[in-house]
DNA sequence: TAACAGTATGTAATAATATAACATTTATGA
DNA sequence: TCATAAATGTTATATTATTACATACTGTTA
């Protein structure tokens, strides 16, 4: 078992509204909702969020500066993220697929560099949208 | 053959710059050293940006705010862009590998959704760094 | 308990990245 | 030459993120 992170009020606060969201979050739309809990600051927000996502509960989706729950229970993962994008619509949802990761883990070790961490998005039409 | 594109005059001097440089640079950087051709506001350097993505000239690191030079004479990847990224000295390399844009395009048939662009950012340590 | 280290918070100011709006000019092709 | 698309120039502003500094909380150990 890993250690257990034991949330701060700031992080639990901007982690359960990340977490109810049905969309990606941006920093200034987190500040915004969480003023009337006495968050005034983007620095309280984006320490949180840095927070966060260095422990794996959110994930930053990079093309969107947006930041989205994890939707796998795994800790691990967060090094190696992979989500997909509606173009359209812009849900966004993460790609858990054992495969593709066991596929982009070897990858890394075939190449001459010491790989850490991923992260790959996929961008498309939904199949809403398409 | 695809349509060759005739760069403008602030494409061209944007793309030279980024060409000759060896690592990925920023919007202002750019803008920084570009003034003494006469591009003096950001709108500029971000239009040229814009075009140059978009016909694959040059690539944006989504996690770095940065652009780098195509290192493939293809045009299609563009749309299938992998690159390694040093956490020590932020060297970035774009990734030119058959088999993975293959088994990536794969991937994206298999699933649901209908993509038709991907973007992958390995991060680690490069030879030098490690 | 007291001392300490590590983590988190609060606040103000500012830096860095990116776009909106509008007027004008240049390139391209029918 | 006329119409259209693409590019430019300029000012202002919006959005995203960090620096700097002071203070407070949390857990561990002497
Ligand atoms: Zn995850
Ligand atoms: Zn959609
Ligand atoms: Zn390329
Ligand atoms: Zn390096």
């Amino acid at each position: 078992m890993q250690k257990q992170h034991s949330l701060s009020k700031n992080q639990q606060i901007i982690l359960d509204l990340i977490v109810k969201s049905s969309e990606p979050l941006k920093a200034y739309s987190i500040l915004f909702n969480v003023q009337k809990k006495g968050i005034n600051a983007p620095l309280q927000v984006y320490r949180a969020l840095d927070k966060l996502v260095e422990i794996g509960k959110i994930h930053k989706i990079e093309s969107r500066n947006a930041f989205i729950a994890c939707q796998n229970s795994s800790c691990q993962i967060s090094k190696a993220t992979a989500f997909s994008i509606c173009e359209s619509c812009e849900n966004v949802s993460e790609i858990s697929n054992s495969k593709l990761s066991k596929y982009l883990a070897n990858f890394a070790d075939e190449a001459g560099m010491k790989y850490n961490k991923y992260n790959l998005e996929f961008f498309g039409l939904c199949k809403k949208c398409k």
